[in-house]
DNA sequence: TTGAAAGCGCTAACAG
DNA sequence: CTGTTAGCGCTTTCAA
């Protein structure tokens, strides 16, 4: 019982149907290159058999695999599921299958984007929300391993990404529109070994935005903590009991919006009259809490980014398709 | 620029180092049988090439895949995506693949079921939450395909579990304990085709709990409704303006609970002064919104999955293990 | 329309 | 310790 049944082969189907393996591959592959009489006596054996190709073999030959990875942290990063949502959904018609590497730590980040290039066991990659360096992008393109980034661009790889500044910008926008005129900000900040940090766009963008209007941002409304649930709440603590607290806050995630709010309460202060918050994100719990915030469509992230890959993947020698997902701002109940 | 570099063989480095291939594969699968001299003229010549054995090959030469697969529900069940996690922990430094397969139906399930134990490209199978039928599961056992279960067990497979019943008691227990003695059970009834139906267990379990202490449950006081964000609410809604309501709510997933919670305090009651609300999960977002909720360790059902079927992968010629994980009830501040 | 045969790139006896 | 050789199971020219 250790293997189990005798799998068929090519080479039994051919022998029961009394013709060869090219023909079997052909019924398989080109059916209308074989004659109706002997396809039919062909698909006969076959199901007689029960035979299925074995794909590694066919991969082997065909030199492809349809199957696409996907190399994403899953552990810290609580958009990525969404994402990858958004990508299976995108495949599962395909007929590709969807290979995950989750990276728990940059190293790992590293060691796949060293192999995967190398072993050929994927017909494309998409990278979520991870930033790969000079080095590898070229190794990538030089290999051919079609490549398309989420989040984190780069000039010589497809990306899909979206506007952070922008999306700051239509925070204070919305917020200054519902009168608010004292505004805080809270992020975090732990991306050390990242270039573009986000967080910082989006801080960025909604500076201007309130530039625009005429109001600038004073420092002691803006709160950068390291990400953890504990130190946001005790930040967020001290910025609502403050002498003169802001009538509103952008956090630059919903998760910070929920700590924000979770706090908010417990201090006793009335969402959204006394304290008005908006997150970032737009994740399935914002729904559930009701909470408003800038979508940044992360579903459709995970689509696009698939679409982008099959397209290259059949036409390989495009120039890197970058594509800059909308934003908008969805309405709730807490600002 | 359409493939790229040309990506060296085993050959080419036969070729350079002056050895032959079988060489150059013990050195890459059994060093210690190569002359030390040999050895490291060759490791130069891979390194010199940059040589990466291609994984398809290798697969097809070795007959197996360092890939095992994951069936299971991305989009309807909440939890898998710590399941999911689990196994993805656990499996990395296995240096197995994950392969996803997500089954937005039945009949994908069914599709998958047929086909993954022919098609010879996974070494193991975990199917996440879904129901395997008699018929696929001999079929599995037949072509060898180790498989585990989880939640949703079967004789023939190795499976882990939880007890659901045992569950609902413990929740009757603890909020009889905390004084409560009008106690409402709200659940959905999603799975129709499915023939065991934990939340079923889970009110079975509460009810034998109740009665345990002489308590009947009323049949006023269960709510079972489709899954649905706007009917939960609504049937809540109704459970909690009635004349006489429940001073307690067991949610048969955090979900739900989370419903209840809201509408509770739309209605203006205090959670947990005037509603105590108890879930059944432990997501990661019951840490969030400091939900009372008995936890099944959906984690550790993922690297427990993993470890049996690494286990029967190597011992494939073992009974089927069923493992049952603890349950236990994490009080936060809802109940 | 079909068959023979040469790969695809690697592993693993079996000799030497 | 190393080379020869026969697979692994399929696809795909090239002839017939």
């Amino acid at each position: 019982m250790t293997s189990g049944k005798k799998v068929p082969t090519i080479y039994d189907v051919a022998q029961l149907s009394g013709v060869s393996i090219s023909t079997i591959s052909r019924v398989l592959n080109n059916p209308d290159k074989v004659r109706l009489s002997t396809r039919i006596r062909v698909v006969e054996a076959i199901d007689e058999l029960g035979f299925v190709p074995k794909a590694e073999a066919r991969a082997h030959a065909l030199q492809q695999t349809n199957r696409i990875g996907v190399i994403t942290p899953f552990f810290t990063a609580p958009a990525f599921v969404q994402r990858l949502r958004g990508v299976a959904s995108a495949l599962s018609p395909a007929n590709y299958e969807l290979v995950i590497f989750t990276i728990d730590s940059i190293e790992r980040l590293h060691g796949y984007l060293a192999s995967l290039p190398l072993t050929r066991n994927l017909d494309g990659l998409i990278v979520i929300s991870a930033q790969v360096e000079q080095s590898e992008a070229t190794r990538l393109v030089e290999h051919g391993l079609q490549t398309v980034l989420i989040e984190y661009p780069h000039p010589q790889l497809n990306s899909v990404e979206i506007n952070d500044f922008e999306g700051g910008r239509m925070v204070a926008e919305y917020l200054l529109h519902k009168g608010h005129r004292r505004i805080a900000f809270v992020g975090d900040t732990d991306m050390p070994e990242f270039g573009i940090d986000p967080i910082n766009l989006r801080l960025g963008g909604f500076r201007q935005g309130l530039l625009d209007a005429g109001m600038r941002l004073p420092q002691e409304l803006v709160h950068l903590v390291r990400y953890s649930q504990g130190q946001m709440q005790y930040r967020a603590g001290e910025l609502l009991r403050q002498a003169k607290p802001p009538t509103a806050i952008f956090a630059a995630t919903d998760f910070q919006a929920m700590a924000v709010i979770k706090i908010a309460k417990q201090i006793g202060m009335k969402i959204p009259d006394d304290l008005a918050v908006i997150g970032f994100d737009d994740l399935d719990l914002a729904d559930y809490v009701d909470l408003t915030t800038v979508s940044q469509h992360l579903d459709e992230s995970g689509s696009v980014a698939v679409e982008i890959l099959l397209d290259s993947i059949e036409e390989p020698s495009q120039p890197p398709q970058h594509v800059t997902l909308p934003l908008s701002i969805i309405e709730r109940t807490t600002a």
